[in-house]
DNA sequence: CATCAGGGCCCTG
DNA sequence: CAGGGCCCTGAT
């Protein structure tokens, strides 16, 4: 375990509306302990430029004048440079520059967004992680139960990742690329990961061996991007769908829908009991570009998030039965 | 006890 | 382009 003593504090802001909780936590995520969310706080490990690094993002401000407290944890004292570009960075993985009001704009008289909306009035999509970290979470969710998936991810943590100790929290850091890209199959599947092994070793060397820029990659047209992702080995439609969401924010990019979603969207955008009768895909996509548009991703996880957060407060049977947690 | 699908993907024919 | 095989687990 590594004691994180060194603490560094910089300020952060966003664009107008912003909702701190429902913006920084999703709890359509599957839990893991490299984070830990209470109100108005989230602790979260960050392997940036190989550092090992604790976060703690803390609200100071309020949806109209958004102001974010970052802690920086480090075991040296970080450069004014790192510590800007970090912040930076948390900026893009936030959605911080977005400006909602044109989605809002856009969609201000949709009947299913509009209570959705005045509920989560300034959340934007997020994910915490680099592009390597989500490459790995979506192999390890893929043909797995999200039971399955938590395990997996926590073995891989306990072995080759760091247990970080910062601001009264112990939590796990991720790995670099190169420490995966050398393991041998065989002891991968020890950790019973089964024949995911090979695609995160795969993965693991191709950004070790610095052939993909994240970078780079943000820079790229949807047709390019979805070309690049679709190149790694183990990455098909599916894990592309949601990477072009989640990390490269593409708001307009959908063209699966997996069959988990399939019978959730079924029920949710349908009102439609998925066990008697499944929309089709097709169908959905087509009912998604002609409804929202541009927005229409941004769209979707607004009622997507919504139906997360519910399932904070009151049990939902249907979907309990469908997540098997 | 056996069988099967789960937030897919690769490879083969 | 369809379909078999893949690791492991819990539900049936």
């Amino acid at each position: 375990m590594v004691e994180l003593k060194n603490e560094q504090v910089v300020t952060i802001t966003s664009t107008s509306p912003f909702d701190f909780d429902s913006t920084i936590y999703k709890p359509a995520h599957f839990p893991s302990n490299d984070m830990r969310w209470e109100g108005g706080k989230r602790w979260q490990t960050m392997f940036w430029h190989d550092e090992r690094l604790g976060l703690i993002i803390e609200n100071k401000g309020t949806v109209k004048k958004p102001k974010i407290l970052l802690h920086i944890y480090s075991r040296k004292e970080l450069s004014k440079e790192f510590i800007s570009s970090i912040g930076d960075e948390m900026g893009l993985r936030f959605n911080l520059e977005l400006d909602l009001k044109n989605f809002y704009q856009a969609v201000k008289n949709d009947p299913l967004l509009k209570p959705i909306i005045k509920r989560f009035y300034g959340m934007r999509p997020m994910h915490h992680g680099s592009l390597y970290e989500y490459l790995i979470i979506s192999i390890l969710l893929q043909n797995a139960t999200v039971r399955r998936s938590v395990s997996m991810m926590q073995s891989l943590f306990e072995h080759y990742g760091t247990l970080l100790e910062y601001g009264s929290q112990k939590l796990w850091c991720f790995w670099e690329p190169a420490a995966l890209a050398q393991v041998l199959e065989a002891e991968l599947r020890g950790l019973k990961v089964g024949y995911r092994a090979k695609s995160l070793i795969r993965i693991s060397q191709t950004f070790a061996n610095n052939e993909i820029n994240e970078l780079e990659l943000r820079k790229k047209s949807n047709e390019d991007l979805e070309k690049e992702l679709l190149k790694l080995y183990g990455v098909g439609p599916a894990s592309t769908h949601i990477i072009m969401f989640e990390v490269f924010n593409r708001m307009d990019y959908l063209k699966h829908i997996s069959p988990w979603e399939q019978k959730i969207y079924t029920k949710l955008f349908f009102n439609k009991d998925y066990e008697k009768e499944l929309v089709p895909v097709n169908e959905m996509i087509r009912f998604f570009a002609q409804r929202w548009g541009k927005w229409e991703n941004l769209a979707i996880n607004y009622v997507w998030e919504d139906l997360w957060w519910e399932r904070r407060n009151e049990h939902i049977p249907w979907l309990e039965r469908l997540i098997r947690l």
